[in-house]
DNA sequence: TCTGGGGTCCTAGGACCC
DNA sequence: TCTGGGGTCCTAGGACCC
């Protein structure tokens, strides 16, 4: 715990679904569901219009369908449009502090002792306030939540206190007084098992997790999750805020839409995913030594097989191989639900300068802005677009916007019609740009969904894109 | 047609070493 | 006629997070 209140947090609100409203201006104020759309597809985020009705995360999309009325937006997830987004908003946090450590595509914590900042309860909020208007500006109207205490653990209660657009500021000598009346679930670590254990034990409340003794919690939960709960429900967290954390493991694993169990099918399907673990390892100059596989069988159950290596390898077909003679040793008559493949133990290369990876876009008709600077977007009053922001043109396809200025917008074009890489810049007002691509909305259709399952032979309709890096 | 995909961290047992 | 006490590495599984 620290003296002042320089833990910030940032959760970005119904991420997925605010940038496709942003893109999408007909899906504003209507409810939207995105993630899987198959049989199998599980809910990413609802937004608050779909929340209304029940649609949450994880949930099924089944489900989702079941409890959102007609005239709801499903949607497969796009996320390298999520991605440019984030880079937009982690920027503007870089410019608060250097120690900038990102939880996900969507969340964040900063350290705001390590930029030159008024820490005072007062401070802070106007700083926040101030963030909070500069995210919404930047990114075209998607909104985030805060929370600043003097610790990680206080400044993420607080930023899911007041949701969505909300702010909290938990001044230094009141953590007790916000931690106490919380459910113990609002803990970070605290999941579905430790909170059905500490139930059965009459512990609801934070309060009365800090009435348990060290040693009642080690026994009941083992000596890290024990000590670990023991020190947050006395608001006693030190963490530290970590930028460039390293990846410890890369892993892809899919859901199959019917169950395998042809032999030269699953085969076909390690090969692919060690392609994709292989091509992300190479993309990141990085290699490990473990190579796991991971089953889960059509009754859910899952397992794992590791094989450690005396050489790190990047190798698709090494990782493949591996992967073929862990498989080979699992029992697959009751069929496949989903495969896995993950190389971890991992070990940077060193190379020094024999990368030089930050290459520029492919510049074409461009003479200008060039290196439009997502760090510094320029003023926008006169112009309704926003970095990241994806836009159509009739010349050149699909595209997203890489920086604007004053009657002026770059765009980036990475459509089927048009080279990669290639930048554009148009006026502002250029009735050719539109805001989004048209998104592949499925209307709820009552009599869905068809009994014979989806066909195989059809692609999903938005496939992930493993390699998109933003 | 319940239950995705990408991760992190911890535990526990066995092997092995000093 | 006995069995200690660490430490590290590896494997498998599970809880948890977004």
């Amino acid at each position: 715990m620290r003296r002042d209140p320089s833990i910030l947090h940032l959760d970005l609100d119904a991420f997925f679904a605010a940038v496709e409203q942003r893109d999408k201006p007909s899906l504003r104020g209507r409810p939207v569901v995105v993630g899987g759309t198959g049989g199998r597809g599980v809910v990413s985020t609802a937004s608050y219009e779909a929340r209304a009705f029940g649609a949450r995360s994880a949930m099924s999309t089944i489900e989702a369908r079941r409890l959102c009325p007609p005239g709801t937006a499903f949607l497969g997830s796009r996320f390298a449009a999520y991605r440019r987004t984030s880079d937009v908003v982690m920027a503007l946090l870089r410019e608060l502090s250097p120690l900038v450590e990102p939880v996900s595509i969507d969340e964040a914590y900063v350290d705001l002792a390590a930029g030159d900042h008024d820490l005072s309860v007062a401070g802070v909020t106007a700083l926040a306030t101030d963030l909070k208007a500069r995210i919404a500006a930047a990114t075209g109207g998607v909104t985030g939540s805060v929370g600043i205490g003097t610790s990680k653990a206080i400044a993420k209660i607080g930023s899911e206190l007041r949701k969505p657009d909300g702010l909290t500021v938990v001044p230094p000598g009141q953590e007790l007084d916000v931690l106490h009346p919380l459910p113990v679930r609002s803990l970070g670590g605290v999941g579905p098992a430790t909170a059905e254990r500490l139930h059965q034990i009459a512990v609801t409340t934070v309060g009365d997790l800090h009435r348990l003794s060290l040693v009642d919690l080690t026994s009941l939960l083992g000596q890290a999750h024990g000590t670990g709960l023991h020190r947050l429900a006395r608001a006693d967290d030190d963490r530290p805020v970590v930028a460039d954390r390293e990846a410890k493991s890369v892993s892809a694993e899919e859901t199959y839409a019917r169950d395998l169990s042809d032999p030269v099918r699953l085969g076909a399907e390690v090969d692919a995913l060690a392609r994709r673990v292989g091509t992300r390892l190479r993309s990141s100059g990085t290699s490990g030594r473990t190579v796991t596989l991971k089953v889960r069988r059509p009754d859910f159950s899952t397992l794992t097989r590791s094989s450690t290596l005396p050489q790190p390898i990047d190798d698709p077909r090494l990782i493949a191989e591996v992967a073929h003679r862990l498989l080979a040793g699992i029992d697959r008559h009751a069929g496949v639900r989903l495969l896995g493949v993950g190389v971890s133990g991992l070990a940077t290369f060193v190379q020094g300068d024999l990368f030089a990876l930050d290459e520029p876009p492919t510049t074409t008709d461009l003479p200008v802005d060039e290196s439009p600077d997502p760090e510094q977007p320029a003023p926008t009053a006169a112009v309704p677009w926003y970095p990241g922001q994806d836009v159509e043109h009739d010349e050149h396809g699909a595209g997203w916007v890489w920086g604007s200025g004053l009657n002026r917008v770059t765009v980036r074009f990475e459509g089927p019609r048009t080279p990669p890489g290639r930048v554009r810049t148009f006026a502002g007002d250029d009735p050719a740009l539109r805001p989004g691509s048209p998104p592949d909305w499925t209307p709820p259709d009552p009599s869905a969904p068809d009994p014979s399952g989806p066909d195989p032979s059809e692609p999903d309709p938005t496939p992930p894109d493993p390699t998109a890096a933003g």
